[in-house]
DNA sequence: GCAAATTTGTCCGTATGTATC
DNA sequence: AGATACATACGGACAAATTTG
């Protein structure tokens, strides 16, 4: 049957190197390209891409494997190939499985998480005040009553709020890019955080409260009233990773 | 042989809507963590993971190539498999992917991309000036020397130095996350800028002098010397941007 | 509603390439 | 150099999910 050696049709000067799998990932890549395809896109079915790019179906599904994780291919069971939707969600499982994966000082990666969410709205604080339209504002105040009334039981709703909360906060600057990153970084949080013993929602109260005083900064265009609010907000956080840091 | 029919050998109460492959990488993520194993260290072989978890050859070479794509996992050919860095490359990989697949407007990626590493360095301003010793100043100085070295042919040495001098300018902060994404976000923009017509050095005698202004505002703990010089250093590359984008 | 067709999911057996001792 | 252990790759068969007639 030829097997392994059905590799000699490429005529490579230079050696082979790469697995196979691997030049499979390159021409789906390409093909993607080539072709100008946007997520949601229908690919060639397997059979069709084991032809085109002269690979078993093994080495065909192993390099589908690899371009789903990095959601640049998506598939559905009994239906087919696609393209995918190019999210950061390889970064979250990834930043996730670190944080996870701590040894000893690994309350670092929470930390370090952190500061950068915080670091982007501090950062942005002037074109947050002065861009978010008063419809915005508005929605942004709907959330932290969302928030309110999600209170005790119900921590499923308070999460979310407050995860659209701060994904809203920065995602009218434009920068697509800085809003997935946060968002991103707040999924990494809310899974690893309960590992570690940090109690995410200990004051829910002072958070609100902490909520409320932003959106008032932003409603008043108060640059410096929002970055000191946001500073208010993040240090429990900080100290609740430093505690639960010290418990070790 | 009843091969589909082995997984009804898992007593699940809930229907297992998920595929086999998914079980086996969340078995090998829980043996890492159960293990508490550390990059470098060794997995077991795959058949030890077929029986282990029950599943054939195929699943359990689809879950390692998932978990290679996000670092999780590295493979050595005939060696073994062990534990990966757990680095950014995924990050990198799909970010890469989404910035080449850009339809009309995705110089909207390479945008963001810059603003984001500029408010790494400027939200950092105070920190670096007053962070860094006086070693690592003569060593960003070096950096900047060797781009002048490197200068008109060899367009290698100077993007390497370009790196490593924005690399170590946050590395001493302590945030490692924030480090790698700086990292991970020049290492697109040099892939994607050559596809997208973006020159990216176009006068590197002026790039030269910014860096040393900024190893200057350093040295002398001027934070805002150094946030003006970073100014004055990210314009030119948002104005390059805007150039290649208007060509189209 | 059902059966057929299409497509992906999983399994097995085998052969080959690669690294280590 | 030979032997061993391991990952890589192939091909064929059957199972499961989805759509369509």
């Amino acid at each position: 049957m030829e097997q392994g050696a059905a590799r000699v049709v490429t005529p490579e000067l230079k050696p082979v190197r790469q697995p196979l799998r691997q030049e499979v990932v390159d021409g789906i890549k390409a093909y993607i390209l080539r072709n100008k395809l946007r997520p949601g896109d229908p690919l060639p079915t397997e059979p069709k891409l084991c032809e085109a790019l002269g690979a078993s179906r093994s080495s065909v599904r192993e390099a589908i494997r690899i371009l789903t994780a990095l959601d640049i291919v998506e598939v559905r069971h009994g239906h087919g190939t696609y393209v995918g939707r190019l999210s950061l969600s390889a970064l979250v499982e990834s930043l996730t499985f670190r944080g996870l994966l701590s040894p000893d000082d690994d309350f670092q990666v929470m930390s370090d998480l952190i500061e950068v969410r915080e670091l982007f709205e501090r950062g942005m604080a002037e074109r947050i005040v002065t861009t978010l339209t008063g419809d915005q504002v508005d929605y942004l105040q709907g959330l932290v009553d969302t928030m309110r009334g999600a209170g005790a039981g119900d921590g499923h709703g308070f999460v979310d709020a407050d995860r659209a909360f701060h994904t809203l906060l920065v995602a009218p600057l434009g920068n697509d890019l800085m809003g997935q990153l946060s968002a991103a970084f707040w999924d990494v949080y809310v899974v690893v955080a309960p590992h570690l013993d940090v109690f995410t929602h200990e004051h829910e109260a002072a958070t609100i409260a902490n909520h409320d005083r932003i959106v008032d900064a932003v409603r008043t265009r108060d640059a410096a009233e929002f970055a000191a609010a946001l500073s208010e907000h993040y240090a429990p956080v900080r100290r609740r990773i430093a505690e639960a840091r010290a418990r070790r």
